[in-house]
Order: structure tokens, then sequence, then C-alpha cells
DNA sequence: ATTGTATAATGACTACAAGTCAGTTAGTGA
DNA sequence: TCACTAACTGACTTGTAGTCATTATACAAT
């Protein structure tokens, strides 16, 4: 029965088709826009067949969205393995970098990544998924950690608790995102999102080198 | 005619209860799940009457957390005037303390008035409450920059650029709030609310006495 | 008191979008 | 050719934001 091995292949393309027409249709007009009637229409399929194979409309971006941290995962990756040489801040400033490289390239990503942890999503998707992002967000956060791991054992750093201090450059980051995504809270505080990247960058890494706390 | 004074206050009174009728629904059920018609109930007017006084749900909620920054500016400055003739990293924590301490209290508020940036709220209210929420927001950096630049006076802090360090310092403690106000992330980073706000605020400060940048 | 007018309030209604499901189509194997 | 199953469809249900023609109320003038 090898008719069973094709029909699975079709199944799976066709439920990439729909993921490919929600990404379009979704970052067109943002996500709270689009209707997954539109969904459905440009994927070429009607609405009960989206909702065949995704459960809600924030199922399908819940999708997206792990493509898009698998693909940011490996940034990380590549990130951390290409400065492996380097000195642990110099590292760090690689992966900060390359994280908002990263987001900058893909801004409706992130908003949408933020906005997952909140509101009507809580309420949609399911708990293995969002367990799964969740998981996945670690799974970066790790990298973070083996650099900051190396930096404590090259007496570069001076803080005590390796998670602590990466959930720290963490969350500063993706405040200072948050901050620069938006045109107006740019335009209020005045400033290039660059400036601001790496000022905020260079900050927490200075505050690591010289920081015993507590 | 007194008459014409009396109408405005009892206007302004019914305006006034819908605004806490809102408060109260909004918060018991989050924002998403409350309905206008719930508002109107427990206001104990009609559907109506509401989007008599208020254009949209949206509009309603940015003028509830419009009140809600205005108390905000009022603790920062207090935190100011009580702290001013210490040195200025210790001004600093007290304001990042305080900034930490509101929304401890108010995490609902926070994550609405982080949500305002985002989807349905940019078309749902006008641009003159959305600006309205931005200089709320900027009144409060000021007490930041006016810390900060105490700080580069006294030489406790070696950055260059007042708002840039202020920036910084915001954006890293909005990133610490909304990591930790949500219970999979906080279980996720696996550590308590209070250590990664006190050692998020700590590597900023430390950064800043250390850190000519560029 | 009566009445005219303006202002406030109402709630049935419309619009729209998510999600459902009974029914239809089409591919497959006997 | 037929029967069976899996895939698909789109009209329908449901829920809710927002509207507006109608009604009620308060007041001032007579």
């Amino acid at each position: 029965m090898t008719t069973r091995a094709r029909r699975e292949r079709e199944k799976e393309k066709r439920r990439q088709s729909i993921l490919q027409a929600a990404r379009d249709v979704f970052f067109e007009n943002g996500f709270h826009r689009a209707t997954v009637d539109n969904v459905a229409e440009r994927a070429e399929v009607s609405k009960g067949t989206v909702y065949l194979y995704f459960e809600s409309k924030e199922t399908i971006l819940a999708h997206l969205l792990l493509e898009t941290l698998d693909e940011l995962i490996e940034e990380l990756e590549q990130a951390y393995v290409t400065a492996e040489s380097l000195p642990a801040d110099e590292q760090l400033r690689r992966l900060g970098r390359a994280y908002l490289r990263f987001f900058k390239e893909e801004p409706e990503c992130f908003r949408l990544l933020m906005a997952m942890d909140r509101g009507r999503f809580q309420d949609s998707v399911t708990p293995e998924i969002y367990q799964q992002v969740l998981s996945a967000s670690l799974e970066g956060l790790g990298w973070v950690m083996k650099t900051i791991q190396q930096g404590i054992d090259e007496e570069i750093f001076r803080c005590c608790d390796v998670r602590l201090a990466a959930s720290t450059l963490w969350a500063m980051l993706n405040g200072v995102l948050e901050l620069m995504n938006h045109p107006l809270r740019r335009a209020m505080v005045g400033m290039e999102r660059e400036a601001l990247y790496q000022t905020a960058l260079e900050t927490v890494i200075q505050g690591l080198r010289s920081a015993p706390q507590q």
C-alpha cells in the first residue's frame, strides 16, 4: 500500500500550502485584520478545509511562529559556533546582534510572538503548542547561558547565576525590540533603532563584567 | 443658567461610572473576554449610552490606562523626590523599584498597556488618545532622565547620552515585566519575579556606572 | 398646568468574522 | 461498475462590536 504514503505526503503538502497562504495574508494585513476566509481563498480551498487542518486562526499563527522560531534558533546557533573562540563578551555581542538582526528583518514576527502571551491566544491555542513555543524560546536562551557560563569560567563576567543573567539579557533585548518596533514609541524616545540596540546590549554586557550581585 | 453647569457635572459623573464599570469588568475577565454589553449592564445603562460616551471598546480602555498612567507618574515623581539627596545610582534603584512595584500590583494594566501598541488598538483609538498615552510615558521617562543626568554630573555614571541611557533602562524593565508577567514564561526561566527584577535593575545600573559607550 | 424643544438614553438591528457540520465529491480497491 | 472512505465544501450558527430611529426626560416659556 504505497498509496497511503502518497496520501500522507499530499496531506502534508496541503497543510504547508495553507500555512504559506496564511503567512502571506497575515503579513500583508496584520493578523487581526486578516480573516480565515482570506487565508482559505489564498490557499484555494474552502474555509472548512482550513479548519480541517488547524483548529483555530490562532493555531495557524502558532505554527507559523514555530517555524520562525526554528529559524531564529539556527541563527543563534550559528552565531554561537562562529564566535566560539572569541572572548565571551564578544560572543555575547554577536548573539545579541544576531537576535536583533533577526527580528529587525521580521518585525511582524516579533510582534506576533509577543502577542502570543496575551488575550485571545491563551484561550485558542492548545497547551501543547504553547509549550512548544516555550521550549523553542528556552533553546534559544540556552545559547546565551552557554556563552555566559564561558564568560564566568574565563573570569570576564562576575555574575553568579547564569540563568538569571541570561534571562536578564533576553528580557532587555525584548524590551528594546518592543519599544523600537513601534514607530510612534520610536519617535517618542527620539533615536534610531540601532543606537538603542547597541547601547542596551553594551550596557548589559558591561553590567555583567563588573557586577558581583548579592 | 446654573442648570448647564449641573448638567455638565452629571454627564461627567455618568462618564466616570461607565469607566468604573469598565474597570471592574475588564479586570475581572480580561479585556478581550469582556463585552461592551457587560460594561453597560454593570454601569446600569444601555449599550447605546456607552457608545454615547466612548467611541469604541478600545477607547474606553485607553481612558482607563490614562488614569493608571497618571497614578504611575505620581509614584515615580514621589520616588524621585524622596530620593533626591541620595547618590544617583540609589535614586535610580528607587525609581526602578517603584516602577516594578506599581506594575506588580497591577499586572493586568501592564499587559493592556503593552497591548495598546498592537493590532486592533491602532485601528480603534484616535491618534489624539494615543498621543496622550505617549506623552504620559514620556513624562515618566523624564524622571529617569533627570536622575541619570544627576548621576553624570556626580560622575557616578559614565554614559554620555542621557536619553539613550534612560530608554535603555526603561526598555529593559519593560522586558522583565513582560517576561515575568506570564506564568508559563516565568516557569520557563524558572525563577522568582523579584530575583529577575533585582538582577536586571542592578545589571543596568552597573552597566551605566562603568560604561563609556562609543 | 401645558407644551415645545433639546438633550439623553434606549435596544432592536446590522455587519462581520470565527467556527461547525450535514452533505457532496473524488480517489481507490474489489 | 460499485462501494467505501477520506477529503472537501459552503451555508449556517453564534457571538459581539457598533449604529440609529425611536422614546423618555428635563427644563423653560407661556
